[in-house]
Order: structure tokens, then sequence, then C-alpha cells
DNA sequence: TTTACTGCAAATCTTTTGCATCAAC
DNA sequence: GTTGATGCAAAAGATTTGCAGTAAA
């Protein structure tokens, strides 16, 4: 049961400031994928005083020990997610905006294939698929 | 025989200016996919009066109508490629940066399935799969 | 002639960086 | 006390926008 973020980075000789705590907790606690901004407004509201930098370079640092992953949504910006807390694909409607979530095992026969046939590694952690719903298919 | 795209643009009332036929001109000669930085660039050379913000503005028209599609190929920056031109997919390596195309064929199964369980629609025509190639898997 | 398109300059938005200060260990 | 982390301000890079002038139809 090791998806304690905090402890991981203590662990691994990173200093735990407070920043970092807020930081991870509002990872933690997003239901959702959340992006940079939406942690900067979370932290601030508690601690006002942080700076957007700090986000940036603490989810640098996470994503470098692999305790988050970053998904591209296509919104000109990227969003997190705790890795330790199951990985999901998205389906993302162009038309509405909505995303639905796909189990992890639906690509596992594609990851499987890439790996047999091109000895390609898939990193399916979090990919988007971009397409249009059932409801804007007219 | 349709993959004329300055004819469509004119068929559909838009403008054929000089700026948007050496744009358009730029997309189809690439035959990798090609930046907004790189169409620039291109065209400058001819005519150094262009804009960048003709380029872009093209661009979106180009997208809206369906001539060029975009692809996120994780550089920061989108790359931009006919639609009439066959679609192919990337594995791309994000240790060493290679890219590598898949055959348009190859994820037809996934994109059934997700048509057929989710009614969704996917728009595979320029997805990019992102890991690591055979050399860097180590 | 009409109005869509262009060039220009400036703005926007996200993310990054240099540097001096500060605090975790 | 060291050294890594932070805040601040400024930069960077891609893309967008307002506006007045220009040219395609």
């Amino acid at each position: 049961m090791k998806q304690d973020i905090l402890g991981k980075l203590e662990e691994l000789g990173y200093r735990v400031t407070p920043q970092r705590a807020m930081i991870v907790a509002a990872i933690n606690h997003s239901d959702d994928h959340i992006s940079a901004e939406e942690i900067y407004a979370q932290v601030r509201a508690k601690y006002p005083h942080v700076n957007i930098s700090t986000v940036y370079r603490t989810l640098e640092t996470l994503k470098e020990i692999g305790l988050v992953t970053e998904t591209d949504m296509g919104e000109g910006r990227v969003r997190y997610h705790p890795a330790g807390k199951g990985h999901h694909h998205h389906l993302v409607c162009q038309e509405c905006g909505a995303t639905i979530d796909l189990d992890e095992t639906v690509l596992s026969n594609l990851k499987d294939a890439l790996r047999r046939e091109y000895g390609f590694l898939a990193d399916l952690r979090h990919l988007a698929i971009f397409g249009h719903c059932v409801k804007c298919k007219q």
C-alpha cells in the first residue's frame, strides 16, 4: 500500500515542504484529472503566498519520479493524475467536450500488438482518443 | 479525385489568395507532417511579406472545412497534414523522439470496438501513441 | 464596389527560468 | 550550516485578436 506520494518523496530524499504537501493533496483529492491552474487555485485558497512556478516545478518532479501522470485532453493545457490511482483511457468528444472513461483493459490488445509487431512499449496510461460521442454523432 | 484543396476552397466561396495558395502548397508538398512555423518559413522564402497570423488563420479555416488534420505529437506544438492524403498513426518514442508510422488498418479493430461498445465515433486519423521504441527499451 | 482577407502590433495563455532569499534536513 | 526549494519578476514560445488597409470576387 504505497500510494503515499509524500512518503515516497521523503524516502527519495526530496524535501517535504508545505507547498508540496498541499499540491499533492490537491492532486489526490481530485476525482477527475486536474490542471496546474486548478491546483494553483486550490492551494492558494489556503496558502495565498504560493507561486504557480512552484506548482509547475513540483509537477515536474512528481512526473520524473513517476508519481503522477500527464494527459493531454486537447484543451491546450495538460492535466495530472496520481499514478497509483488506476489508469484509464479517455474518449473526448470534439463536439460537446464530453469525456468518457474507458477501462484500463480495453486497450490491452492494442498494447500487446504494438509490442509484438513493432517492439514498441506503449505508455497508454492516459491516452485520450478524440472523436464524436453518441449524442453528437447526430 | 477531389484532393484539390484550393478548388474546394473556391467551391465553398472562400477567396483564393496567393497566401492561401502558398500555404496549401507547403502542406501538400510536405512528406511529413508540418508545423505552422515550418509552413511560415517556406512561404516567407518566396513571399517575404506574409505574416504568421495569416498562416494560423488559414490553418484554422482548413481545419474547419475538414481539408487538413491536426496531430499533437507531444512537441508542444501541433502538426498539420492534408486530410485527403491518407491517414496513419504514429508511435512516438519518449526517449529518443523517434516516430514510427503505423498502417491505417492497425487500429481499425479498436475503432470498431469503440463504436460498438460505446457508440463513440473515434477520429483516429492522426493518433499519436507515446511510449518507448525498441532501442530505448534497453 | 463590396466585404473577406491580410499585415501589423499587441495581447493572451501556458509554461519555464534566473536569481536572491529562505527553510527543511 | 548546507543545499535544495521557493517567490518573484521576467522571458519564452505558440497562438490569437483588434483594427485599419488591401485586394479578390
